[in-house]
DNA sequence: AGCACGCCGACT
DNA sequence: GTCGGCGTGCTC
């Protein structure tokens, strides 16, 4: 008899102990079904015979062994356990982030089986003229012709649909598909020609092999940094190790997935969101069984149990998206570098406009610094020229300037792209009688206008309602909207511009499925085009043709309390402005402001990124901010506000007793109210990261056993990124 | 998180 | 008289 120590998909801070009986042979990390209350769960074994089990006249046995072999490694169980205690969450919790659906319910390994699909002796002797009619047909059937592909690679790059077409014409059939290791057969396109830099990364990067390293590669856009990620991996490929990539957001980089498909004969799969039950299974069977070579994927993919990892790549390593947001706050970069540490591999950040969080541990000689200083085609770089709104009659929300700008620009076949971001027609409506604006009841926010639609909408709760007729405070009727958003801006630069084909690119645009992609493919076309959109169009697309690229505003993001804006404005303006003149023409950057003078603004523009990220870390160093201090930070919400007032203060008290710890708040969240409830927040921060999570610790466990925490929902973000 | 127990209000 | 509301407590 033995006791084992059991992780449970819990949302608590605890292990839970069983009876092992003789003839149950375990392996930690194998799953468990275990008896818990009147239910029945599955567990991870996480540790034999612990010194300080429960009483043993209490324990249970355990119903069955599930595994035997673990479905985690000792090295993904450090991790975990890593996770848990860094972002203080649940071990429970962190756990079921890292497995796959199919597994935390129970589903056995052994009898999973996985396919691959081959042609027929009839798909064989098929010609490209059987395809005339379906070009998705043929592309996959040409997919084929090499031998048989697993089905869930060609999954990646060809639509379901196409593949039962070919089965139920006799063309194509399934196989049994033994899992084992990739074996790389070569490349199937031969590798570009390195710029100087570029070569000096590749052999940075490759030198770092097989131990522990992090790597920064700071490259402005159109440097070519896929391409040193590419050239990197070849070396490590051949030597039979896997490697992951991270991207921000898979359905935005189709490109950069293709690349790899098409260079690398070796399997390449892609993990995100959108798979299946069984396409993240077979995924992950396959990377822990060596099959696959390379994995694409977003931040989850961090946990997937890679039987010989040779490398991690995080791209757009600044990209807020790689943080978590609910639940499991975790960042997918930092926790990619303690994944490196533990299996003895080099990390690769990538990103033309770093965090200042990466910036700061390179200067602290805690990561190798590696630069592409020049586009790799030899590209000028786009310069950018500020627009004084102030005392500038202003049509549609731009300048004459601006607007002389544009016209210059399409008359000489060029595209324009314009960015803002708001989306919606107007970000309210108001009475013209007695300036009442449409607001969201639920949220401290006003209601947008979507005038496609005719509703108002709240971008935060996202509650929709009907335009009304008459103001709800006086009763007239005339109601206007104010300000402007895509929408609006869409249509006035269709009245400026009649005969110009505009492009408006933002979530009311690309909800459709297909719609993001049709776009693009439009925008590569060549010939005068508007482009106009939000946030999205900052991220990962190459507009070949655009020459000028005009912010509308950047007025907004130039005076916020958050002390990230200023590092989040420099990133966007250089990855928007990147967007330009990636192809023989060098771009224009405009800039319409009501404060050309700001010194941010200046120090971007004349500077250039690098060295404005410089003095944005020195103003951080002198207001004690992070990476100088590290940073946690507690949330409640409830229905009312002093609730969350009283239980923020009394934790407050207790941090304040702890040693190293400074404390800002309780403060209210910058929108107060959001959907129906009120948000407050304390930060606390520490210039020791030991005392800071010491402090954690003595704060989660005494909140536990008071009575208001239990009366609102309340949440701990370890370094958070976004301070809303 | 679930799932029970428990104690008060409007229904066949 | 019972169904069901969600507060409270517990799970090895």
């Amino acid at each position: 008899m033995s006791v084992i120590r059991v992780a449970l998909p819990l949302p608590l801070r605890q292990h839970f102990d069983y009876l092992l009986s003789a003839g149950q042979q375990v392996q930690i990390g194998s799953r468990l079904r275990v008896p818990f209350g009147k239910r029945e769960l599955i567990g991870i074994a996480w540790q034999l015979n612990p010194a300080d089990h429960y009483p043993i006249a209490q324990l249970k046995s355990v119903i069955s062994v599930i595994d035997d072999q673990p479905v985690l490694s000792d090295t993904l169980r450090q991790l975990l356990t890593f996770a848990a205690e860094y972002y203080h969450h649940p071990l429970g919790e962190v756990l079921t982030a890292a497995l796959p659906a199919l597994l935390r319910e129970g589903k056995s390994l052994t009898d999973y089986q996985q396919f691959a699909w081959r042609l027929t002796a009839a798909g064989a002797e098929a010609s490209a003229a059987n395809f005339k009619r379906s070009a998705r047909q043929l592309e996959l059937w040409q997919a084929l012709q090499d031998g048989a592909v697993p089905a869930i690679e060609l999954l990646t790059n060809h639509p379901r649909t196409a593949l039962k077409q070919l089965a139920d014409k006799g063309l194509i059939e399934q196989q049994l598909m033994p899992l084992s290791p990739f074996s790389q057969r070569g490349l199937k396109q031969p590798a570009l020609q390195l710029t100087a830099d570029q070569a000096l990364a590749v052999t940075a990067i490759n030198q770092a092999a097989g131990r522990f390293q992090t790597l920064l590669l700071e490259g402005v856009t159109g440097s070519g940094k896929t391409e040193v990620y590419l050239q990197a991996i070849a070396p490590l490929l051949d030597a039979g190790q896997q490697v992951l990539l991270i991207v921000p957001e898979i359905g935005l980089t189709p490109q950069t997935l293709s690349r790899f498909q098409s260079r690398f004969q070796a399997p390449v799969l892609c993990w995100h969101s959108n798979l299946t039950d069984t396409e993240r299974l077979n995924c992950w069977q396959q990377t822990q069984a060596g099959s696959a070579a390379i994995v694409v994927g977003t931040r989850s993919a961090l946990f997937l149990p890679f039987a010989r990892l040779g490398l991690i790549i995080i791209d757009e390593e600044h990209d807020q998206s790689l943080k978590q947001q609910d639940g499991f706050r975790y960042h997918a970069r930092d926790l990619a570098i303690k994944r490196a540490a533990i299996e003895h591999c080099p990390v690769l950040l990538g990103s033309a406009t770093p965090s200042l969080e990466s910036l700061y541990n390179c200067q602290q000689q805690r990561f190798i610094h590696l630069s592409l200083h020049n586009r790799a085609g030899g590209q000028a770089m786009p310069r950018y020229q500020l627009v004084d709104l102030k005392q500038q009659v202003l049509q549609f929300g731009l300048a004459s300037q601006t607007l002389q700008y544009i016209r210059q620009q399409l008359q000489q076949g060029m595209q324009v792209m314009l960015f803002l971001n708001r989306r919606g027609f107007a970000p309210a409506l108001s009475c013209q009688e007695c300036g009442w604006l449409t607001e969201c009841h639920r949220c401290s926010a006003f209601t947008t206008y979507h005038k496609q639609s005719r509703q108002l909408v709240c971008h935060h709760c996202g509650a929709i309602k009907a335009v009304p007729r008459q103001c709800k405070q006086c009763g007239s009727a005339r109601l206007a909207p104010v300000g402007q958003g895509t929408e609006q801006l869409e249509e006035n630069l269709q009245q400026l511009f009649p005969d110009v084909a505009i492009t408006r690119l933002d979530r009311d645009t690309t909800r459709r499925k297909g719609a993001l992609a049709s776009a693009l493919d439009s925008i590569n076309q060549s010939g005068p085009r508007l482009i106009l959109g939000t946030q999205m169009l900052a991220k990962g697309h190459h507009f070949p043709f655009v020459t000028l690229v005009v912010i509308v505003d950047v007025d907004g993001a130039l005076y916020s309390s958050d002390f990230r804006a200023p590092e989040q404005l420099g990133q966007l303006l250089t990855q928007v402005a990147g967007r330009a003149g990636r192809g023989s023409n060098p771009g224009t950057v405009l800039l319409q402001t009501h404060y050309p003078e700001h010194a941010l603004l200046q120090d971007i523009i004349q500077n250039g990124y690098a060295s404005f990220a410089r003095s944005a870390l020195l103003e951080r160093q002198h207001t004690r901010l992070p990476p100088y201090q590290h940073l946690a930070l507690f949330r409640a919400e409830a229905l009312q506000s002093n609730l969350c007032q009283q239980w923020l203060t009394e934790l407050a008290a207790l941090a304040k007793t702890l040693p190293g710890i400074e404390l800002l708040g309780p403060l209210s969240s910058p929108m107060e109210k959001r959907a129906g409830k009120y948000r407050w927040q304390l930060q606390l921060y520490s210039s020791q990261r030991p005392q800071l999570h010491q402090a954690l610790q003595t704060l989660l466990s005494a909140l536990q056993s008071w009575q208001l925490s239990r009366q609102l929902k309340w949440q701990l973000d370890v370094d958070p990124i976004d301070l809303s």
